[in-house]
DNA sequence: AGAAATACTTGCACATTGCAAGTTTGATTT
DNA sequence: AAATCAAACTTGCAATGTGCAAGTATTTCT
């Protein structure tokens, strides 16, 4: 765990993981535009830190050579569990503005939910999770 | 998930309340001994900060009122799950040390292993959790 | 060839962190 | 009761990390 937190131990690295995971984040840009308002130097350093560790990759896009596209790794995406478990006790116990029927129902689901959520990353769809609920 | 990394996106906070939760760890000096290396003022701030979010309370022991006992709140015992995922995580994608087997059990009984950190934190059991195993 | 877009890098002020030492308050010993 | 010890902090300061504004490199568009 503490080696776990000498990667995830700062502000930004999980809410880029997490960007990635539930907006479909892919560039520089994009994250720059997420609104949480992180500084290009330390995006850059984070992506750095987070590719070396296994947990990003990146590659230049085939048809536009100026854009770079990050993808999560397996190791990345294995993260799912943790992100969701913080996303759901951020809606329990401080207020995020998020409907509380819609938090109760990923709380529900949380396995159809990391299913979901590791399923469109294996198939590269871009369908953001949140609107959308159970098996049904 | 944006607000529960204003409280978490450090290195200490969470490894504090690892430490309360696994370890059953009440005091300053506890946390000091607790191997990780942090230093006095910074875990001073971080109890502080944590308290004043609800994370954690303090008191002072009836019995020797220089000692302070830290304890969890609801609001602290319900990062169990997020504690547990990254736990899991750091030991199948990191070097933990931890044993495989005993790793793999307690992905296999997560509810159970949830169920029983509440448990001990309920009543105050401050016997470890790591050791043990299985519903039986 | 020139302008625009994308992904960065750099310089610098400011904030945070880590280490060592000191302070405060309460318990224990003599 | 005085001195000593113990636990929980606080303080000072150097080093590191962060955030903002500006600049650069490479590629694409016209």
């Amino acid at each position: 765990m503490s080696l776990s937190l000498d990667m995830f131990g700062d502000r930004w690295s999980l809410l880029i993981i997490r960007d990635m995971m539930v907006r479909s984040n892919k560039t520089f840009k994009e994250f720059l535009a997420s609104g949480e308002g992180i500084a290009t130097n330390i995006l850059a350093d984070r992506l750095r830190r987070l590719k070396a560790a296994g947990i990003l990759m990146a590659e230049v896009e085939a048809t536009d050579g100026r854009k770079v596209n990050y993808r999560l790794t397996e190791k990345g995406i294995d993260l799912a569990p943790v992100l969701l478990d913080l996303l759901l006790w951020g809606a329990k116990h401080e207020d995020s503005g998020a409907p509380c029927a819609v938090m109760a129902e990923m709380a529900k689901n949380r396995d159809w939910v990391l299913a979901e959520t590791r399923r469109r990353w294996e198939e590269r769809d871009p369908t953001p999770i949140l609107p959308k609920f159970g098996p049904g």
